[in-house]
DNA sequence: ATAGTATTACGATTGTATTCGTAAGCAATC
DNA sequence: GATTGCTTACGAATACAATCGTAATACTAT
């Protein structure tokens, strides 16, 4: 599964689109994408037959209107793309993108002292 | 230029090698593509010489040999591409980004602490 | 100068992603 | 049971990325 991960833009975008939804038929990912793409409804529909093909969605075909699902969590994703950003654009240091990201977004202070209690167990280990 | 910003994967990793050496004539950046990529010379070339009609990179004709510079700062593109990520795979939210980033790449107890001073200075901000 | 070598330029091919038109199926409604 | 509206399936067209072969050009050493 981990190996078997490339995704293309388009595909990245829907997948993001059911992972909120847990699951969703064509038309719903379609009427989300297509509020900021000017696009065809088979287009999408295309792309979600395409992503089935290739394994990155399951769906149920009972009824008419099929409904597809993720077939893998959000959270497979983020390492992996993490990962690969570490590597490719901060020189294998994770450090530097903790910076970056904190930097230009700052989280709440909430979530600032769940990052500090994190680092906190990381320490000495 | 932040609007420009429309790279694929083959240019980045050009771009990082140009970034890791200042500046680099073609002949160099494929021995390094060539370290990990089965490609041919005139391939890089090609990438290259379509790199600088976009303006992704410039270079110096001066000499025979031309000698390629990117255009712009490896910040840039960490920004940008950070941004987009915690956008489409985090829901917006930086801080799972980080966490994501620190549980799964350790950074040093120096850089923790780094992490941590900059938190601080956030902290109630 | 000439031969050999490395470089750029450029067109053509291949591969892959994206887009859409059209047909066919199904269900509800008139 | 015809019409309408929504669905899937599928092929084809378009667009863009990546690859390479070939030729022209410049440089180097003989």
């Amino acid at each position: 599964m981990s190996k078997t991960f490339k995704t293309t833009e388009s595909e990245l975008e829907i997948l993001s689109i059911l992972w909120d939804k847990e699951s969703a038929t064509v038309r719903e990912v379609h009427e989300i994408v297509h509020l900021t793409k000017e696009v065809g409804y088979t287009t999408t529909l295309k792309l979600m037959q395409i992503m089935h093909e290739k394994g990155l969605v399951s769906r149920n075909e009972t009824a008419k209107t099929h409904i597809y699902t993720p077939s893998f969590a959000k959270e497979k994703a983020q390492e992996h793309y993490v990962s690969k950003m570490i590597r490719t654009l901060f020189s294998g240091n994770s450090s530097e993108l903790v910076l970056q990201a904190l930097g230009n977004h700052q989280p709440s202070d909430e979530e600032l002292s769940a990052i500090k209690n994190l680092i906190e167990k990381l320490e000495g280990k």
